[in-house]
DNA sequence: CACAAAATTGTGAACGTTAAAATTGCGCTT
DNA sequence: AAGCGCAATTTTAACGTTCACAATTTTGTG
């Protein structure tokens, strides 16, 4: 196999623009003492050839490789996929970092790793050696494994971690569930709910709780009670229509009910429509996570946006800035979700 | 900044096993001429040390860099995620060829490439110049763009074109649009349908027509007539209500709609649920693509796949095998939908 | 104006790997 | 037993960039 060549490198620039290797170097990396006129200089040089550095290079001379590694966790990917479950959690991890990495001259990989077996370093590692990323970030349930952090602090190389409180090392950031969750219980006490349920997700995700307590909190400063309007669900719809049946069925009934994600929030809008319920007339739904799924159908539901691609493009930049010895912040940035509205809420029945 | 040097190295495992940096090379490389009893010590060392290669300094020697690229439309990447259009295209996408790559040793970086500026082959040079890919694979649109075509003969990149016909060179791969729509035509005359409507997706997409006259054909196959029962409509929902209420308004009526998208099918059911019609007992519906949507909602709908992950899997693949001065196959490769049943299709009412 | 300090530019080595060329060793023929 | 051919292995030279440091020029100061 014959050697491949680079067309134009950077003894090309420098050559043309009469200056050494190095000097190129510099204008390229925007160090301190160029003169203006030497930039000026390069820089016409550079694009006069359209010269690009190599990144596998770049890599092997200096300290940087100019790639920010993302992961996933290949079974929660898989699942979903087979499952058809519409979640565009990729799709915004994607966009989101892709974006923000190109702005800053770095490129995104994005990998998928196994949390259920014990590959999982091995391949982790593969990953970290073979592509040397400046920085990685970390997305549920891997943000939380013990196993990885402990690699990538071996690595030295700083990392993100997306959905997870602080201990553990590394820049944690979350997306305000808790907040979120008080947001959309406002919004519906405002619009005259007082009876407004709470579908719990599944116990194992840290987020469930943040998202009941959210509501609770909100529920409370306005002086509501919670009692007999939270029900426990899994995150599947089969639990959604039983969560909603409990509540719809109940008398006095709630007249709105949050769902702790949109696949419940679905199965609410079936549990109302078989009860011969009319949304949102006789109950308001919102939902969590705004899936693509919640937009589509007769009743599009109002829903608590999860803000993923800013959350990742966040975490990039944190990363880009960020030198690989750098000490962790102690407090989790908190990335705001946002409440869409669409037609699955309205004043309570009865009020004005 | 420091330089940052790698732990274990091709040296560590050549001073381990007693062998040359060379005889280690050709162990890693599969290269011939080498003792089956040396191979073996080298591989253990390399085990023992836990030594990985860096694709930096592969890709600077050698003549491989062991990434392959997948491009795709970042405006209609946006556009669907803003949307919420629910397709699972990147997912697939990602899957199907990251774990052929993983299998192969190789990594699949994912790019998302703008169509619609002039920045587009700009972009695309600075992506292929830095990373050095071994392969890049295309999707629609950037398949038929000359302009990118060009560009990586220019740089004699081996590329795939997915959903593509032959010329423009490069490996093309189709995903079997009219075998598929013959299916889903076979499929409701085995169940005794006659007036099988269709409706045909927008003109501007070469899969529009492969689909259309898969289902003519079929028709034809069988001594059916296509007379009044195709309606011509654009992929959105709107375009599926209004071709839907043509076909189910008209006496008499079709038994059975195979629509030429996910979002027409779910059209169709609505308007057979305005119109008093239940599916499957009076209409049966078949739609393309099987997004994640056509399972959600009461009526999960019989679809065809469209198999990206094969596709997108099999492309990889042949990359990987090619050579960079190989000749493009003439005749694209045929990846096979297949034919989904769920609770939308039932025999033709009155038969049997 | 001489001299030190600072700013700017250049030089050589190194990063980790593979291609290409050179060397060694072995069996086989004559 | 000398010589040939081939397989197995080693040696040397890149690949394109940045780091560390040396050399040079400019600026500032008494």
């Amino acid at each position: 196999m014959p050697r491949r060549r680079q067309a134009v490198t950077i003894k090309h620039v420098a050559a043309d623009a009469g200056v050494s290797l190095q000097t190129v170097s510099r204008v390229i990396n925007d160090a301190p003492n160029v003169r203006p006129e030497m930039t000026k200089r390069v820089k016409a040089s550079i694009e006069k050839l359209g010269y690009i550095p190599s990144i596998a290079a770049q890599r092997m001379s200096g300290s940087r490789s100019y790639l920010i590694l993302a992961l996933n966790d290949r079974a929660r990917t898989i699942a979903d996929w087979q499952a058809r479950r519409g979640s565009d959690w990729v799709d915004q991890m994607l966009l989101g970092g892709m974006l923000k990495c190109a702005e800053h001259g770095y490129r995104m990989i994005f990998e998928l790793v196994d949390t259920h077996n014990d590959h999982i370093e091995r391949e982790l590692n593969a990953a970290l050696v073979a592509l040397q990323p400046d920085g990685v970030i970390l997305t549920p349930p891997h943000s939380d494994n013990p196993l990885i952090t402990a690699l990538l602090a071996k690595h030295k190389i700083p990392f993100a971690r997306i959905g997870s409180l602080g201990k553990g090392g590394g820049i944690p950031l979350i997306m305000g569930d808790e907040e979120a969750a008080r947001l959309a219980t406002r919004h519906l006490i405002d619009l005259g709910h007082t009876r407004i349920g709470f579908i719990a997700g599944a116990g194992e995700y840290a987020l469930s709780g943040w998202r009941e307590a959210g509501w609770r909190a909100e529920m409370a400063a306005s002086g509501l009670g919670c009692d007999g309007l939270c029900e426990q669900g899994n995150f599947s719809y089969a639990s959604g229509l039983a969560a909603a049946r409990a509540l719809l069925d109940r008398s006095p009934r709630a007249t709105a009910i949050i769902a702790s994600n949109d696949e419940m929030a679905m199965a609410s809008l079936e549990v109302a429509g078989t009860l011969g319920l009319q949304v949102p007339r006789d109950v308001s739904v919102i939902s969590f996570d705004n899936t693509p799924m919640v937009a589509l159908g007769p009743t599009p539901l109002t829903a608590i946006d999860q803000p993923i691609a800013a959350t990742v493009a966040r975490a990039a930049e944190l990363l880009i800035a960020a030198a690989p010895g750098d000490a962790a912040p102690e407090q989790p940035e908190i990335i705001h979700g946002r409440l869409i509205e669409r037609s699955s809420t309205a004043s309570a029945p009865g009020s004005e």
